[in-house]
Order: C-alpha cells, then structure tokens, then sequence
DNA sequence: TTTAATAATGTAATCGATTACACAATATTA
DNA sequence: TAATATTGTGTAATCGATTACATTATTAAA
C-alpha cells in the first residue's frame, strides 16, 4: 500500500517544520521565495497531494454539493445535471446524486443522509409527492445553503431557477391558434404541481391573449404516459368535431394520443394539431414528428449551480433569487398548418 | 450557524469522557449497558451526528466511490448509475459522477481528481478515444480498486462487467437469418473498440453456425448516428438487390437507414429486415418499431456495484473478476417474418 | 484476607492541514 | 549604537473521532 505523501515528509526531507512546508503550498507572502521554490519541488518529488477529509475536518467545508432528482435516467433530469457539473466542477465542487424515485419518504432520507455528510450546499427538484417541507427546513436551520429548479416548494431564503411553465403554455397555444386552431384541448398532468398548473394557466393566457373562448370540457387531466394518451385519445375521440387542436403538458401523453389517432386514420395535422412538452429525444424522430417545448434543461442546470455558486460565496447572507428559463416553441410536422406528411 | 454536536458535547453532558462516548456509539463490550443507554439518549437529544470528515482522517476510508462514464444523459450509461446507486447507497458509500465526454485527456483528469479525492473505488467506462492505460494503473498502483463496465481496457487485477457483445451480435444476426435472411449487412461502430469488434464477431459466428456466408462487401463502418445511417443507406440502396436484412450495431444507425429506406419506399420488413442494438427508448415508439438488443443496463450496474463491494471488502486481495451479462433480443415489426405494417 | 482477574473508564496520541502566537534574525530608523 | 520594524520560521492548539495503553473499581479465586 503506497501511502501519499504529507506535509510532513515535504518537511523532514527539507529539515523545516510542517507549519512552514502549509505555508509555502498555500503561498503564504510571509514564507521566502527560496523556501517556497524548495518546498514546491519536493511536493512535485513525492506527488504530494492535500488530504482532502483533513482539509474538510479543519475548515469544515466538503466541497460536496447534494443534488436530489427524482429520476436520473430521464432526459431532462440526466441533461440538467450536466448542466451543474459542467458549473460546479471547474470550481472544486464534487456533487453526489440521489434519486427520490418521487417517494416523499425517499427524499427525506435522502436529506437526511446529505446533512450527515456534511455537503456545503443541496440541489433539490422535488418528488411528486413531496408537500411538506419540514426536511428542507432542516437544510436552511443548519445553514446550508439551498438551491431548487424545475419542481419547487415555496420557501424562505431559498433560490430557485425554473422554467417559465405559464409561458411555455402560452407558446404552445398561441402556435396551434396561429394554425388556425380554435377548438384546442389541454391535455394536463396533476395540476398539484405547479409546473402543470402553470403550464394550464398558459393556456388559458394564450386564449384570452386571442379572445378565443376555451370549452371546459376539453380540460383533461391525465399521467404523463403512453398509456394515458391512448385512454385520452378514447376521449377525444368521442368529440372528435368539437376538437381541433391539443396541447399536452407531456409528450408522452402526446405520442400516445397521436398513436391512436393514426390507427384510427384520424388525420394529424390536417384535422387535428398536436403539441406536447419537453422535447423528448423521440419527439424528433418520429415518422410524425411531434411539436413540443423545449425546456432547456442543460442551461437550468447551469443557472441553478451558479446561484448556489454565489450563495456560497456570500456565506450568511441567505438571497432568494429567483430565476425563469424561457421556453422555446419547436415546431414539426404534428402541428403544420398545410403541408401533408 | 448551528454548529453540530461532537462527542465532547455529550461527554461534558455525562461528565464522562469522549473516549466512552465514543465507545458507547459504537457499542462497545466494555462500555456498561447503564452508559450507553444514557450516552444514546444524550446523542439524540442533541442530535448528533457523526463528524464524516473526522472519520475519513481517521481511517483513511471516505466512503465516496467515483464513476466515470462518458455521458451521464445517455439512456445507457443513466441506468447503469441507477443500477449502481442501488446497490452501493445502502451500503453506506456515495457516489461522485464524472463525464469523460468521450476524451482521453478529461479521463486523465478525471482520474486525477478523483485520486485526489481519495475515493475508496472507482468504476469506470473508458472514453472511445482511450487507448493507453497509464493513468489507470497509477489508480491500482495506489491500491484503489478499479472495476470496468461496459467498456474495458485490459489490465491486471482489475475487474469487470461488460455485455456478452458476441452473443449480442449472434443473436441478432441468427434472428435474421430465421426470419429468412441470407444476404445481411453488418453496420459496425469503430471497429477499435472491444464492444463493436464482438458485436461484428457474433454476426461471423451466427453465418458460420447457419452454414451462411456473408458478403464482406456488405460489412459497412459507421458512426453511432443517425447521419451516419443516413449516409450508409445510400451505400446500400446501390445495392439493393444483394441485400435483404441489416444488423446495425446501434439503433440510431439503424433509424436513419430505417428512415432513408422509407423515404424511398422500401418497404422494411418484407423487402429487408433491420436490427439494432442498445433497445433505446425510442426503438419501441416509432411507427416502425425497431427490433434490437437489449443491454440491461441497470443490472450490469449492479453488477459492477457488487464487484466493487467484494474487492473493498477483501482489501489488498486484488481479485480479477469478470462477468458478463447475457443480451436479449426484442423482436419488433422491423424484422418479423411476414407481418405488413 | 490477600491476590488475581475482570469490567469500566480515563489519558493521550493519532490522522493531516491550518493558523494564532511566539521568537529569532535581519533591516531600518532615530 | 540602540530602538524599532520587518521578515521568515517554529511551537502548539485545533478540527472530531478512534484506540493503544494506562488506571481504577469490582468481583472471583486462593
């Protein structure tokens, strides 16, 4: 077992004291620029490196940073977090994952877990079922700073980057009455999540926007799934005139309406228009491609980590800073006003 | 700032000492029952915890394992950490991700951080443009173990977990063959790597166990992308007619030739059949869902996960421990015999 | 009753780096 | 030349937990 050198073998070998050999590594002005030279080559000599858990135990900072997902194999969760690593590694931080799996329970303990590791600062985008907010009153009572995105809770002192969901209704909305649409159906996951409320509350934003009435009938709760497309779709299609538009807060739930509309030969987008959310990777590459909203996960996370950034630096002085991504309108072929596929 | 509580905090509490105090946590024989019950409820009430940095000073052991894989947002390498997460969480360790990006150099980094870190493990995925293994064996020469996934370098006492990508590629290559093809192409990723070389060597092996021969005209380089299978799909239209199956060693080369083909009206399957490999997700949305080859990610991640236990259990014996988890194929419409679409 | 064994706890060193304080050597100023 | 800065290092405490080695109290054996 090769053991790593410390700073007290830099100093036996130069015959000074270890105090001496911290200085000169920290470049300390105090310490000769002879001795420093010295120490610097002995520490290159011995592939000195600093003891990380000793430097943690002294200034009680880990450089750890918590990141909490729900699921890290989803495409907008796993690009968020190469968003922060991308952010948070030139810096020296180190972020460890945990996936809640959208269990409350799981994400408590998760919690709990970081706070015993002693991370300097947590990311969090919370479970599904997570409404109390007892565990993450704990982070800020022990002064750990705390940074939410995509999915948050409404608390004190803590920053959040999220993105704007009423808009990224609105944008979906205002497309498909640009393309003539004036019958639309809003297909909304759990409206408890103030990601999908929001994303409603564009939709309604986009109607008055157009002074265009929306049938109440045509609001639609259902899972962000294929499954609970195909069951929609059932729906709609027993309402199929008064139907000519549908906007779905999942472009699961999307594919899974526009699967059974093709089986039926119902005519995507001559009869009807579709546009979903998030921009999944196989929205693309569909034989009908779908239109969605692109939520730029990789920026988010790279605008959550640099507000954790800072309130890291400023140690103390809790911000609450809130930041929106802006949404973008991609459109394809599900939704074009003319052209045939 | 609400400074955690340390063992000295219950001792002046008990008027013992901390050595007791630390016994009694770690339920020592010698401590009396009488002591640690109250040593206990003292810990609760004052909500210790255990100092992780103090413990890693003191045992050289941090707890933390690091990862690398080359992209942390490929359906792939996601449920590998899922798989591994799964495992190495309960037992007590944490992980720290890192993204090679596919580069030599941000691997050597990498690999430099985390040694500096003192990660008690690492598992890894080398990038495509690994060839040399120096930085690897500084990893064992430290006596940290090393444990490959999916993509390996040969190197002594080292472990790991890769897809039997042989049988991978029989089994693909002998589906079609029972689906009554006799004239397959093989689309083959760099061929440098282990994964690709193996999966091209089942294709060889499935013709020689069925008494087929191939045509080595019909073995054909490409890139894992859809591109590159659009390009590849102009090679094979010029010849068509020597062709009547496909075996793609990634189902993005495999959508791009399956989306050229239908541009130009041939008809997949009944004029030509197509596999890929990896069972993306998207494999099983398309309008035409593409049969493939499933990896099993997730327990593979485990798997590794497991290995590496064993290794950090029976410290400084190095075993050399290789698994290798067994393919499936998934049949979909791409390839089934007589079905029209 | 004395001695040896056992049980329970205390003392102090240790892991590796930092840093307040002390001190010596040299340089500067009066 | 004596007094005072300035510069460069050393000493030792500190962060929190563990543990080899005392030490004391208690019990069992002789």
């Amino acid at each position: 077992m090769k053991k790593n050198s410390t700073i007290y073998d830099i100093a036996k070998k130069l015959n000074i004291t270890a105090a001496t050999v911290s200085r000169a590594l920290n470049d300390n002005k105090l310490i000769s620029a002879k001795t420093k030279k010295l120490v610097l080559a002995t520490a290159r000599e011995l592939n000195y490196e600093k003891n990380a858990s000793a430097l943690a135990l002294k200034s009680g900072k880990t450089n750890l940073i918590g990141l909490v997902v729900p699921y890290i194999n989803r495409h907008f969760f796993s690009n968020i977090i190469m968003g922060i690593e991308e952010e948070l590694n030139p810096k020296g931080y180190h972020v460890m994952i945990f996936q809640s799996n959208d269990s409350y329970k799981k994400e408590k303990d998760i919690i709990d877990r970081m706070l015993k590791s002693q991370v300097d600062g947590i990311m969090i985008s919370i479970a599904k079922s997570t409404l109390e907010s007892k565990h993450l009153e704990k982070v800020l009572h022990q002064n750990v700073p705390l940074v939410f995105f995509d999915r948050k809770l409404q608390l004190k002192n803590t920053s959040s980057v999220v993105l704007d969901d009423i808009e990224g209704g609105r944008l979906a909305t205002h497309h498909l009455i640009q393309q003539g649409c004036s019958k639309i159906a809003c297909v909304i996951s759990n409206p408890r999540l103030d990601i999908y409320r929001d994303r409603y509350n564009g939709f309604i934003k986009a109607h008055k926007e157009n002074s265009i009435n929306h049938n109440p009938d045509l609001i639609i709760e259902a899972d962000s799934s294929l499954a609970s497309g195909h069951e929609v779709a059932e729906k709609i299609i027993r309402m199929i005139n008064e139907v000519d538009g549908i906007f779905c807060s999942s472009d699961y739930t999307a594919l899974g309406i526009s699967q059974r509309f093709q089986e039926e030969g119902i005519d995507i987008p001559k009869k009807i228009k579709i546009v979903g959310f998030s921009n999944e990777p196989f929205t693309s590459l569909l034989e009908l491609p779908l239109s969605t909203i692109e939520q730029s996960p990789y920026e988010m996370g790279k605008a959550s980590a640099k507000i954790l950034l800072d309130q890291l630096n400023n140690q103390g002085v809790s911000i609450d800073h809130s930041v929106k991504i802006h949404p973008k309108l991609v459109t394809r072929l599900s939704s074009k006003i003319s052209l045939k596929k």
